[in-house]
DNA sequence: AAATCCGCGTTTTTT
DNA sequence: ACGCGGATTT
């Protein structure tokens, strides 16, 4: 054995209930864990790799652990380092974990090296933007981002089908010419494949489509990861698509030991290919396998397990399970109704100060919405109510101008063939060259096959190119060389270099327009960060143990950029400052805190117009269904205390809509909320939440408001519960009020 | 080539 | 409301 005899963990396997004993210990063939929100699965995992490198003296870097995100891959790897001394074990994403292995194994697909760059959402859509242009196609016609969506798609589906004419003729606009569309996705798509080849880049779809491949071509290297790794474990399984799927299974060909965890119910990305068959299907692709349900929920009050419980009902699509909790009843849900955005954000920091007031801290309480934008007037208001907070997501920092484009160096620095990284900083700072020159610069490379920088380094290119954009192509080419040598540095010291040679000052003065945003801080942050990776390498060199399996982190400015290509802000969050944390509904899975705000429960936002209008698939509720379970993730992150906002009001695109309350809202028991009392208040609770048949009105009525008094009405819109009505009233101008609310009266003939 | 202005679409959700 | 791309200046 290449490991010293087992060292017990006492006490590893005390306080577990007796399904989470037997996944714990569970020790060969498939293993499907079936774990309701709050069923302590992470527990379970974590203890399982400690039992089994103690128990039964697997080496733990025999082990790999895949989670949805970073920051679960981190927290999973805390957890376990705190009950194993023994380090080593593989635990990440799939995409860090494919990023590594391509970092070894790449080269054998021919075309690529290690170097290889790994392009973002943003890159990939600049990328397909350029070929759009250069194939003299419309780029509103075909916008980059809905090319780039379909091709993803279809790497996600691994090809199994071609999701051409269907996706056209769904997102399209007109379907007339649904063919000739198809034709132009399926050639740009030619394109932007051979334009990532040639650039030796891949994008976020890649990582995971090219270890499938290498695995495919190379039965071998296959073999050697399937063996190496004894147990392969896979969290959220809910949420795998079809290539995670073909991973998983080619890496436990060998020894059959897969334990995959998750819970149907909280299947939230089928939008980006996930596939929720992969786990109901488990028994069917990994045959025999031990199923484990897990339904005891540790997390919260029965108030919200029930809440919960009664919304995930609603869907059909779905197989049931009993939650059950040990915890109290604990208080009711708050709903809270307001005027607009700001009017919810202020409400929701009055309560949070409530909540802090009654000893809880910032830190226990998280706020969610539906989509990004809406987290604006949250921070606002928190701003001024001095509430202090986090916000998880929105890729932020990323982002910056100033940022990107120093990753742009540095990873110019490490693929010179990076034509996007090129384009973004050939300019910066300013150095005279236009998109003419350029142009006639991506024209000499396109007729050669070469990339943008090898043409830049070519004379007669350049002599093609006259004044100002010669000296500044050539300043810019001898730059980019006296940068290569950085390519094996720390990336502290690469950063820094890189700073010091495109002349730091210069630059900044440059971006410095009137928004007075601190990039210079920015820059000194990523620095910064970067340092301290470099530190965290180092520490992982000293305890690496190559002959035991155990290996050091890649490092380098190289493992730096592979690095912060998949991190994203999430990651960044700290736990142990006192701030109360904004997120999305997507980012909060996973998480718990004692109180969940959730903002936007309103028609078109939760669930989401999109998801409304969804009409793809056999189910026509399917999109409905999925985000019925996103708010099911949302309610049940809540530990005891839980308030359900929307507003009257919203802004949009600038402009103020009516809304209404979303139908999620009625499908909540009514007594499990807070001002309910079934005697008197029923009628009114229920009118509040429920489409009812509208008292009918008529243009030229008049009616009386109890606050604005008597009025006509001019013009009515909508239906149901959006159903209002424009009323001029003499003492205070025309109003456009929601029926539901404005409880108007209609006045006879004589007035009463 | 760089600066300024206008019009348009934009908002799901993330690795 | 805001950022981007395209058009129009300087």
């Amino acid at each position: 054995m290449p490991r010293g005899p087992a060292t017990r963990i006492p006490g590893l396997l005390d306080g577990l209930n007796a399904a989470q004993l037997e996944a714990a210990t569970h020790e060969n063939g498939p293993l499907l864990i079936l774990a309701g929100p709050g069923s302590g699965k992470t527990r379970v995992i974590t203890r399982r790799i400690a039992w089994l490198c103690t128990e039964r003296a697997v080496d733990p870097w025999r082990i790999l652990a895949i989670t949805f995100t970073n920051k679960a891959a981190r927290e999973m790897r805390e957890r376990v380092e705190k009950l194993l001394p023994a380090q080593g074990a593989w635990i990440s994403t799939f995409h860090a974990m494919c990023a590594r292995i391509l970092r070894r194994e790449i080269e054998v697909l021919g075309g690529y090296t290690r170097d290889f760059t790994i392009y973002d959402t943003s890159d990939r859509n600049q990328l397909l933007k350029q070929l759009l242009k250069d194939a003299n196609y419309d780029t509103t016609r075909f916008k980059p981002s809905m090319v780039g969506a379909w091709i993803s798609d279809w790497k996600n589906g691994l090809s199994e089908r071609d999701p051409a004419v269907t996706f056209v003729a769904t997102e399209g606009e007109d379907t007339a010419d649904t063919g000739i569309e198809s034709e132009v996705f399926v050639r740009v798509r030619g394109m932007y494949e051979a334009a990532l080849k040639k650039q030796n880049a891949l994008d976020f779809d890649d990582l995971l489509v090219k270890v499938h491949q290498v695995f495919d071509e190379h039965p071998g290297i296959r073999d050697a990861y399937a063996s190496r790794f004894l147990h392969v474990m896979v969290d959220e399984y809910q949420d795998t698509n079809h290539v995670q799927y073909r991973l998983t299974k080619a890496l436990a060909s060998v020894h059959g030991n897969v334990a995959v965890c998750g819970d149907p119910d909280q299947s939230i990305y089928a939008w980006r290919g996930a596939d929720i068959r992969n786990i109901l299907d488990f028994e069917h692709d990994f045959p025999n396998p031990r199923i484990v349900k897990l339904e005891q929920n540790y997390r919260s009050t029965t108030t919200i397990l029930k809440a919960a419980q009664a919304l995930i009902e609603k869907n059909t699509e779905r197989k049931p399970k009993d939650l059950w909790s040990e915890k109290g009843e604990g208080r009711k849900i708050v709903v809270l109704q307001c005027a607009d955005e700001n009017d919810e954000a202020r409400e929701i920091a009055q309560q949070i100060q409530g909540l802090v007031r009654e000893g809880r801290a910032h830190k226990d309480v998280a706020v969610f919405y539906r989509v990004n934008f809406m987290q604006r007037a949250l921070e606002s208001a928190l701003r001024m109510a001095r509430v202090p907070y986090q916000i998880v997501g929105g890729q932020e920092f990323y982002e910056r101008r100033e940022i990107r484009d120093l990753i742009a160096f540095a990873k110019l620095v490490m693929n010179p063939s990076d034509d996007v990284a090129f384009r973004r900083v050939v300019n910066v700072p300013s150095r005279g060259i236009g998109d003419k020159s350029l142009e006639v610069l991506a024209q000499f490379a396109a007729d050669r096959r070469l990339t943008l920088a090898q043409a830049a380094t070519s004379t007669e290119a350049l002599s093609s190119i006259r004044g100002r954009a010669r000296s500044g192509l050539e300043s810019f080419g001898a730059l980019v060389a006296r940068l290569e040598p950085l390519k094996e540095a720390a990336a502290g010291i690469a950063l820094e270099q890189i700073l010091e040679e495109i002349g730091l000052e210069k630059w900044m003065a440059e971006m410095d327009d009137d928004t007075g945003v601190d990039r210079q801080a920015n820059v000194d942050e990523l620095v910064t960060f970067a340092h301290a990776y470099d530190a965290m390498v180092e520490d992982s060199k000293r305890v690496a143990n190559p002959a035991q399996g155990v290996e050091a982190l890649e490092g380098g400015l190289r493992g730096f950029l592979q690095d912060i290509a998949l991190v994203s802000d999430t990651d960044a969050m700290k736990d142990d400052t006192d701030k109360v944390t904004l997120m999305t509904l997507h980012s909060a899975k996973g998480l718990e805190y004692p109180a969940v705000f959730i903002a936007g429960l309103e028609e078109e936002l939760l669930p989401h117009a999109r998801a409304i209008a969804e009409t793809t698939g056999s189910n026509p509720e399917s999109g409905i269904e999925e985000e019925r379970r996103l708010f099911y993730v949302g309610i049940t992150r809540a530990e005891e205390r839980l308030f359900l906002t929307h507003a009257q009001q919203r802004m949009f695109f600038g402009e103020y809509g009516f809304r209404s309350p979303s139908r999620f809202l009625s499908e909540i028991p009514p007594q499990l909320l807070e001002g309910y009392e079934p005697d008197r208040e029923e009628d009114e609770m229920l009118g509040a939440y429920e489409t009812k048949a509208e008292e009918s009105f008529a243009v030229g009525d008049r009616v009386e408001h109890d606050h604005f008094g008597r009025g006509t009405i001019d013009r009515l819109q909508g239906a149901g519960v959006n159903a209002r009505a424009t009323v001029h009233f003499p003492a205070h101008g025309t109003k456009t009020l929601l029926l539901q609310y404005a409880k108007l009266k209609r006045l006879n003939k004589e007035g009463r």
